[in-house]
DNA sequence: TCAAAGATTGACTAATCAGTCAGTGGTAAA
DNA sequence: TTTACCACTGACTGATTAGTCAATCTTTGA
């Protein structure tokens, strides 16, 4: 593996557990066995780390989901299949999931940011099918997704504090109608 | 105003603009027109009066929401109001509502220490009470004080960045049904 | 009036931080 | 073989950090 990989999951390891600031550079390049140098050589400065390490993460996220939809599918059925998708995806991936909360709520992350991603693109177009089609409520796009964001986002919390619920299907298709019914119209 | 609550307006707004570990101690006492002394005799530790912070956040919101449920009301009344309440207290608090973000999702944060705050323990006894009416989806209490609050948040950021629609009573209203559907059976 | 307690100061320190830089070693093209 | 270009090292620095402490000022209660 090369030494950027290795730098950046070093990096989102110390980042869930100590937080951004709570982990110096020296470290991350420490426990990656490389030399500090080489950190500041593929990364110019800690803040272009962090933004790196977010936008690979929504690339992965990008990418697991929507091979996992397939064509044909009813708007529901797509919708089921990204929030089944996020909310395994972080379930599996902890690290990233608390890495991307402590970076979604802190000063570096603004609305443009988020709107540059093709993940969020994604999720707006198919929210803005919903509302056109009647299927979601006659709200702006981008809402529909926060909202959706949110639910998934409380979602994992709540399994992960909650593991005898984690394998009960029943469970889990309530807690997407959950989200669903906020969105319906 | 005593120093220990100027100490904690400068370092709410300061926390919000810059982060926990973006702001320097001495910048806190120094903004704050105080020696920097006198923070460590208030907050023996940095983390101890982010803590403090967070507490008094807390009680204020509480006291805030509750002074407005008024006797008699319905469980539905009830929870527009409280849901109402969060809404335009975070709309009134910005520092608040950015310094309480990135605390909830930080290292510092876990379940024991929501647990423990009574707006927290109100909230989960009206969720109690919905799901025992019928009127909730048959799911843990703690999980619906969850959802809806991760309601409020991203109701908040999105009213936050589209003003055109702050003062729309309409498009509030129907805010509030995304996340009343959410939870009602 | 006085003494004790608490509030407040600001200079100080030891540790830690992000980022620099001069130099090394390997590799690939000419 | 030579040259140029990388990845890579690790010692280094200047700035900044949280927290300390001895001394002074203010308040309070007997």
């Amino acid at each position: 593996m090369d030494k950027r990989t290795v730098l950046m999951r070093t990096a989102r390891r110390l980042f869930a557990e100590n937080g951004f600031y709570g982990t110096a550079t020296a470290r991350i390049a420490k426990e990656s066995n490389v030399s500090n140098g080489i950190l500041f050589h593929y990364f110019p400065t800690k803040e272009e780390l962090i933004r790196s390490m977010y936008v690979d993460l929504k690339d992965r996220i990008f990418q697991y989901s929507t091979e996992q939809i397939y064509k044909g599918a009813t708007l529901k059925e797509s919708i089921y299949t990204l929030w089944l998708a996020a909310v395994e995806w972080n379930m599996e991936n902890p690290e990233d999931f608390q890495f991307m909360k402590q970076f979604e709520n802190s000063p570096y992350y603004n609305e443009e940011f988020e709107r540059a991603h093709r993940y969020v693109q994604l999720s707006v177009e198919l929210a803005e099918k919903g509302v056109e089609e009647g299927v979601f409520k006659q709200m702006p796009a981008l809402l529909h997704f926060r909202v959706m964001s949110g639910l998934v986002e409380k979602t994992v919390d709540y399994l992960r504090s909650n593991p005898e619920v984690q394998q009960d299907v029943e469970f889990k298709n309530k807690l997407f109608e959950m989200a669903w019914d906020a969105i319906k119209k």
